[in-house]
DNA sequence: CTGCCTGAGTGACATAAGTTACTGCTCTAC
DNA sequence: GTAGAGCAGTAACTTATGTCACTCAGGCAG
C-alpha cells in the first residue's frame, strides 16, 4: 500500500502536467489517486461515454482514437507516460469525444474530477498548464486535419517515415536503418487509413530506389529524396 | 472616446468568455482593449505569426482556416460576435497555428497577452471558462477530422445542409426552404473541398428527389431521406 | 446597349482511395 | 509435425476526388 502510494506520488511528479508541484503537494494528490491497470489491447474508456476523471499514464502506451461505422480507425494521438488523457473533458463536462485504449500493457493513475477541479481552483498555476497541455494537443489535431484535407496517403506515409528515421533510426552504411513500431495495421489506424494502402505505398517507394522494404525494418536509401517528394503541389 | 469604450464594454460582457464578470471588471478590461476594424475578405492573422494577444469579435463573422500550397482551404471554425478566437496562442506562447479572415466588415476588440494574462492569473475562474470555450473548440476540431477521415463530400454536403435547414430553414407547402450562407466556393472550403464538386453533389441530390437546387437557393423536398443516407455503411 | 466579372453547371479525364479476395510467410499451440 | 492465427504482399476492380476547360446567366460599369 505504501509502496503504492509512494509510486504514485513519483509517477505524478513525472507528468508534465503536474511538473512544479512540491513533493508534499504531489503526496497529497497521490492519495486521491486510484490506480488502474489495463492490459494491451484493452480499452480505458469509449467515444460518448461520462467523462469523471483524469488519467494520468504512468507505465505503457495508450492510442486515443475514433472508429467509423464502418470499422475503420483514425488515431488522434499516441501517449506515453508523464502525459495525461482526456484533460478537457474534465473541464468542460462533456462526454469523452474519442475512445482511448492501451496499446502496451499500462498503468493509469486516475483522478477523479471532483478531486482535481477542487485543486485546480486552489493551485491557478495548474489550470495555466492545463491551458498549455491542452494548447499543444489543439496544435496536433490541427495537424491531422491539415494532413487529412491536404495530403495524399503517400505523403502522410513518407511524413511518418521521416519522422521515425529521424527519432529512432541507426545510420549504417547503406542508409537508415529502423524498424516500424507496429504492424501497417496500426500505421494505417495512424495515418487514417487501410492495410492495403501502407503495403502497396511502401512498395511502391521501394521500387522507386527510396527505400529498401523487409515487412517492418526500414532501411532509408535516399532520405533527402523522400524529402523532397512532401514538397510537390500534390 | 467613452462611447467607444463603453461600447466596448458591453461588447465584452457578450462574450462567452468573460460572462459572469461585473459591470466595473469589464469596464477595467475594456479600458485595456484595442478596437479594430477588418473589412470584409481582410485577414486578421497568418499561420505561423507570432500571437500578441486575445481577439474578441464584437461585429461580423470570422473564419478560421488553413491553407495548402496548392491554395485549397480548409476551414476549421466560423466565429460570430462574441466568440474569442485564437485564446490557445495565448497562453502556450506558439504561433498561431491557422489564417483568420474576417468574411464579413469585422469590429475587434483585441486584448494583449499579457494583460489578459495577468487577469487570469487574478480571476482563476476566467481560466476555467477558458478551459471550457477550449474544449467546445476541440471537440469541433475532432468532428473535422471524424469527417475528414470517415465520410464522403456527399455527405458532409449532406450534413451541412441539413444543419442549415434546421436552424435557418422556413417551412413551406413544398418543403424546407432556405439560402446557402455564402457562396459554393466558401461552402466548398468549409468542407475541405473544390466548388465543383458541390455543385455537383448538389445537382446529384436534386436528381435523386431529395432537393430543389437553384443556385444558392435550396429547397428540401425530403429531410428524412437526406438524414437516411447519412447512416450507410459508407 | 455592350462588355466584363463573378458565380454556377458540366463534361472529360487522371488519379487516389478503398474493397474484395486471394496467396504466402512465420509463429505458436497442440 | 501440423493446424491455425495473424501479419504481409498483391491483383482486379469500383468509386470518390480533384483538375481542366468550357459554357451560361445575371449584374454592374461604362
Amino acid at each position: 500500500m505504501t509502496h503504492e502510494r509512494t509510486d504514485l506520488a513519483t509517477a505524478l511528479g513525472r507528468a508534465a502536467l503536474l511538473s512544479n508541484l512540491t513533493p508534499a503537494e504531489l503526496k497529497t494528490l497521490a492519495a486521491r489517486t486510484v490506480r488502474k491497470l489495463f492490459s494491451a489491447g484493452e480499452l480505458l474508456f469509449s467515444e460518448g461515454e461520462p467523462c469523471n476523471g483524469l488519467h494520468i499514464i504512468a507505465q505503457g502506451k495508450v492510442r486515443i482514437f475514433k472508429t467509423s461505422m464502418s470499422g475503420r480507425e483514425q488515431v488522434l494521438a499516441v501517449n506515453v507516460p508523464g502525459e495525461s488523457i482526456a484533460e478537457l473533458p474534465v473541464f468542460d463536462g462533456g462526454p469523452f469525444p474519442a475512445s482511448a485504449a492501451a496499446i502496451e500493457d499500462a498503468e493509469i493513475a486516475f483522478i477523479s474530477r471532483r478531486d482535481f477541479q477542487a485543486y485546480c481552483v486552489e493551485h491557478p498555476e495548474v489550470a495555466l498548464k492545463v491551458l498549455q497541455v491542452v494548447g499543444g494537443r489543439l496544435r496536433r489535431l490541427v495537424g491531422i486535419i491539415e494532413e487529412l484535407s491536404f495530403t495524399t496517403i503517400r505523403q502522410r506515409l513518407i511524413a511518418a517515415l521521416i519522422k521515425l528515421a529521424e527519432k529512432e533510426g541507426r545510420t549504417t552504411a547503406r542508409g537508415i536503418e529502423f524498424q516500424l513500431p507496429a504492424t501497417h495495421q496500426e500505421l494505417a489506424h495512424q495515418l487514417g487509413t487501410v492495410r492495403e494502402l501502407v503495403s502497396r505505398n511502401l512498395m511502391r517507394l521501394q521500387a522507386e530506389g527510396l527505400l529498401d522494404v523487409d515487412a517492418r525494418q526500414i532501411l532509408v536509401k535516399d532520405l533527402d529524396g523522400l524529402k523532397s517528394q512532401l514538397e510537390t503541389t500534390s
